[in-house]
Order: structure tokens, then C-alpha cells, then sequence
DNA sequence: ATAAAAATTTAGGTTTGTCTAAAAATAAAT
DNA sequence: ATTTATTTTTAGACAAACCTAAATTTTTAT
């Protein structure tokens, strides 16, 4: 089934606000989309005749199985594209969500699996979001980004965000891999960078980029 | 200024139809975008308010200066993107057209300077045409119709006058593609149709309408 | 030069996605 | 348990971009 720019934009909107919650709102859908409550309403009879939420009126929203497919679709252009533009464009991993806002709009399904082939089928976005594979599975974050582990805490890097040779070549150089048990040191905060000790030994200091595609679980 | 995506169609349909022609008739347009000539009058009154085409009724259409500043920008767009599908993912040259048609439409600026630069700022695109720079700059295209080239005399294939399936899956067939090399070894007088030679090797006839849209430089 | 043909425009509708204002249903508070 | 507040839906409009049918203008052909 194919859906216009608008129904894509409700669908991913279902999706995100239903994270934890059961059922989503009305309003928090007008919140999140900078729309009146009453398109919202228009919106959801639409995407109801079209079985990609159930919905009933005063009673909530949720996405149907055929919705969540749908959603995670989205997701994943969404994400494979702003990995494109912070890897391959050095765009500022802060600069690239509204770009990617429109890219994930774009249809072709070739399109998509050959630009996840170009990036080496990363894993994570630019952001650590995981991204989901082609057939919609994705990667429950039950990872810990580097960036946001606590100070003085031993860790062992579970995966990396890509498998671009990019990276893999400056994970090699700081002598970094999977399975590499550290802890972090100290956060600067004026570019984000952070001082790690691996293994009780050496101390590296890794970018606030590179510390945001490594993921770690404590020891 | 922005535009809608229906108005930027219309705006670069007006420039392709213009090559050559002093203005363009309502009903060019109506052909060109596929909707009935009522619709092209509704938009061409909006385009006049917006001062992006001259327009007297009955009389046909123009660009403005502002209005061929904003064609080529799209134009730009359209075949970096393409250039872009051809180079880096590898699609072939005879299915990119129209994920370009969507793609030109991402409005980013910056998005589109950068995957120039990304891309090693190209000077043409997979069918053979000048990628305006980011000025509005285009490059002139001195090429010869293959059906006016001189018999037994070596030439390239350096453009494709359209991006149609039909065109461009008869050129596959014909084992014709950008640089291929060949020289006109007869011209029938009864239905304009060419002999070429292909490389020195393989013998194929083409008929009048392909040869027309076949551009080539002498080698 | 006038009639026929073709091209173009006008007039009035439709769909999509939005809006405002008012009504109805649900939830919260006394 | 009512009343009040909040949320949600309905009703009616609007702009964008398209349509069909009819009217008008321009072009072509007798």
C-alpha cells in the first residue's frame, strides 16, 4: 500500500509517542505534529479505513501489526539517511534530523537498500537510534551508548554503530574492538570528548562522535 | 521563495520546453505533466503572481530571470542525485530518473552543496547533460545529432535527448550507452534509418527517431 | 472572408489536509 | 454525585491542485 507524506508523518508520530504507553491521544498527536486536534481526528478515521491503527472515538490510537511494518519503514530511512549525511556529507550529527525529515518521504525501495549497502548496513543512526533491517527488525536498546555512561565504571563495548571502514580504522588505531573492557575517566565538557582507560592500562581520549556509536554493557 | 512540488514540476517542464522555442504553449505543458490543459491555466496564474513565468492568456509562457535561476536549481539537483545513484550506488543509468524526480524536490541548500563537493563536484550527469554549478552555471551543449553526423567518421556518444523507460530500454538493447563509440556506415533514404558500427565490431541499424535523440562528439 | 478546427480559458466540482467554532464525551474536583 | 474542566469529535470552511464541461479565442482551411 502505498501513503501520502502526511499519513507517513501520523504513522511515524503513532509509533514514537507509543513508546511505553498503551494506547496514544489525540492531543499529544496535535502536539507532536503541530496540528489542530481536529485534523487529527480526520486523520485517524483515514488511517483506520486503511487497518494501520485501531482506533476507536474518545479511546486512543494504537498501531496495527500492518502499521508497525509501516512505521518501521520510515524509521529506517529516516535513520540510514541521516547515517549518510553525518558519514559520507560530514554533516553535524545535529544539523541532519530535518533533512532527514524529507529524505525518508522518498519511495524507492532499491533506493534504500542499495544506500544501506553504500553505508556497510549500519546498525545505529548518528544519534545511537538502532536501525531496522529490511524486514523491520530492530535492535531493542538495551544498549548503554559510551556517551552516557556513568564516570568510573567498568564496561565492555557490546557493538558499534557501523561498520564503515571509517570507523573501523579509528577504532583500530585507538585500539578499540569488541569485547574491549574500559571505564570513563572524565567528560569535557566543551566538545563532549571523553578520556577512557582501557583495560587499567592505557588512556585514550575518544570524540564525542565516536563515544556516541559505541555501546557498552557494565560489568 | 519556495515552491510546492506541483509548482516546480511546472517550472522546470517550462524550461525544457522552452529549449528552442520562444514560448510554450499550454497545451506542451498539459503533455508534459500529464493533467488537462484547464489545470496548466490555473498554475501558470499562480506562477505569474509569483513573477517566476510571463504570461499573457492565449499567449503562452516564459521564464522570468528568477524563474530560470529556480529551473536550474532543480535541474541541478535532479542530475547531482543522479549522479549520485549511478556513482555511489551503483544503480544503472536507465532507472535513475525517477527516484531523481523525487529527490530534486529535498529543499536543503546545504544538503545539495555538500553532495556536490561529495561527489567531486561533476560536470555532468549519467545521460550525458551539464550539471549547472551552484551559480545557475551551465555548460553550453555543443554536441551533433547522430542523425546529421558524417558517414565513416568515428564519434561518442556523449547525451541522450530524454529520460523515458521506452528510450532508454531500446538504447540497452541496441548495446548503445554513454562513450560507446561507433561510426554511421549507411543512411537509407526511405525511412531515415542509420547503419552504425559499433566499435569496429558489431553492425546495428537505428531508426530516424532514435538517431535524433542520440548526441554525439566527434572523437 | 468566413466557417470549421484546435487551443485555451472560465466556471463549477472533487479530494486532501488543514482550520475554527460548537457540541459531545470523558475525566477531575468539589 | 453533580458540577466543572478537559479532551475529543462533529460540522462547516478553505487552499492547493486537480478534474469535466462549456465558452471563448486563435488558427487553419475552404
Amino acid at each position: 500500500m502505498k501513503f501520502t507524506m502526511a499519513e507517513e508523518n501520523y504513522i511515524k508520530a503513532v509509533y514514537h509517542l507509543q513508546h511505553g504507553q498503551d494506547v496514544v491521544s489525540t492531543n499529544a498527536l496535535s502536539a507532536e505534529l503541530q496540528t489542530k486536534p481536529a485534523s487529527v481526528t480526520d486523520m485517524l478515521k483515514k488511517l483506520k479505513a486503511k487497518k494501520i491503527i485501531s482506533y476507536e472515538p474518545y479511546r486512543g490510537v494504537k498501531l496495527s501489526a500492518e502499521g508497525r511494518k509501516v512505521a518501521l519503514g520510515i524509521i529506517r530511512k529516516h535513520r540510514l539517511w541521516e547515517f549518510f549525511l553525518v558519514d559520507k556529507l560530514q554533516f553535524g550529527w545535529d544539523e541532519v534530523h530535518e533533512v532527514a525529515e524529507e529524505l525518508e518521504h522518498i519511495s524507492s525501495n532499491k533506493l534504500i537498500d542499495k544506500l544501506d549497502e553504500f553505508l556497510g548496513h549500519p546498525k545505529f543512526d548518528p544519534h545511537g537510534d538502532p536501525i531496522p533491517d529490511s524486514k523491520g527488525k530492530i535492535i531493542a536498546q538495551l544498549q548503554e551508548q559510551l556517551s552516557t555512561t556513568q564516570l568510573h565504571t567498568p564496561v565492555e563495548i557490546t557493538a558499534v554503530g557501523s561498520q564503515s571502514t571509517e570507523l573501523l580504522e579509528l577504532l583500530k588505531h585507538k585500539g578499540l574492538q569488541m569485547g574491549t573492557r574500559l571505564e570513563v575517566k572524565k567528560v569535557f565538557d566543551f566538545d563532549g570528548s571523553l578520556e577512557l582507560r582501557i583495560k587499567n592500562q592505557q588512556v585514550v581520549t575518544v570524540s564525542r562522535e565516536l563515544a556516541s556509536v559505541l555501546f557498552v554493557k557494565p560489568l
